[in-house]
DNA sequence: CGGTTACTTGACTAGCTTCAAGCCTTGTGG
DNA sequence: CCACAAGGCTTGAAGCTAGTCAAGTAACCG
């Protein structure tokens, strides 16, 4: 989802500054904001008793985030942090429910907006499923193509946001990735990883 | 997500029979309609390449399913099968769209109703995040109640659902399951579970 | 009752996690 | 411009444990 940039501060929007590793919202608080990124880098991630993070999503440059507790009422069941310092803009619930009164087609945006969330989420399982590394690791990255669609291209997340998103250890990623190489599943060029 | 079953009728739904084991869709196949069960349950669920099962979700009377991809024009992420008889009413995706036009209050309940999903999947993601098995089975089985909310109740799921909604494996599930009754952190009376 | 399905148990094994250590890259401050 | 720190990446060795396979038992259903 995406609101134009002059309608949120019409409505009351604030942008807000915020340092690489700050926290935006934090598990189990609830929800009281609509945000979008103007510029920076957000991870939305959930964590475990010990600690380990799974990332839920990584998002940049116009993309919303936490709407579904927002919209229901619910506390945020992950937490969402700078990744880089951050412009976002907040806006209170019943201002984008006012929003959503006075141009009734962002209903239609809304529900398109979330049905492609899970239907996303749905693709994501497979991750999942899969028994064996190979099998996450390609997921994934079809997973993170198929938002892309290009021929190969540059990964850009680090051998341990990968482990995030998959469940697993780091040094299984780097593992598998590695005999991945051999075996040209993935290209691995000066540590960069291409698929 | 609940309609009206006069309303599903007048705007030409039609109710259909499916026996015991039938598929309503499967996976990868194109979505044309709305689905809406009257009568029996249905289990929504992917499977990896060795035919390994990860269940979705287990649906009772009243409940509607796989509408993400029909709203977004998706082929279906997951399989959907009659866990017992059933009675499902089908509706041709216009026609859905048609009773959205004519009574836009349902545009927030959709709204509704999909950002409940979503919660719900970003809470079931913490089944994955878990590392013994243990903490799976917890999670999923406060999961379950969340929607239900009583005291200590029976889980009406086979110990091979479990398996397959948390992606362990049956003999994994019974050996934690018997440990977890040991520790009084379950109970199982005559082989049924409780919690 | 006979057949089918679900559940249970034991023994074994593969392979992921853990732990520990070292290397490479990048950015920063003197 | 260089030295150093910090963070990310990589490797090896060892242990644990969930998965696998095989067999047997209990419940359910017609």
């Amino acid at each position: 989802m995406h609101l134009d940039f002059n309608i949120l501060i019409t409505y009351g929007g604030v942008a807000k500054k915020y340092q690489k590793g700050e926290y935006i919202f934090r598990e189990d608080e609830a929800a009281y904001f609509y945000y979008q990124i103007i510029e920076g880098e957000v991870k939305l991630f959930s964590s475990n008793n010990d600690g380990k993070e799974l990332i839920q999503g990584i998002f940049g440059k116009d993309r919303s985030f936490g709407e579904p507790p927002l919209l229901i009422d619910k506390p945020y069941p992950s937490t969402a942090q700078a990744l880089t310092n951050c412009v976002i803009v907040k806006l209170r619930k019943e201002r984008l429910l006012n929003i959503i009164n006075d141009f009734p087609e962002f209903s239609i945006k809304i529900i398109n907006t979330l049905a492609t969330r899970i239907y996303n989420k749905a693709n994501a399982v497979h991750i999942w499923v899969g028994q064996d590394p190979e099998e996450k690791l390609i997921t994934f990255l079809n997973n993170y193509k198929g938002t892309n669609s290009k021929e190969i291209e540059l990964i850009p997340y680090s051998r341990q946001q990968i482990a995030d998103f998959t469940g697993l250890r780091v040094e299984t990623v780097i593992r598998t990735l590695r005999r991945m190489n051999e075996e040209n599943k993935v290209k691995i060029i000066d540590r960069k990883l291409y698929y």
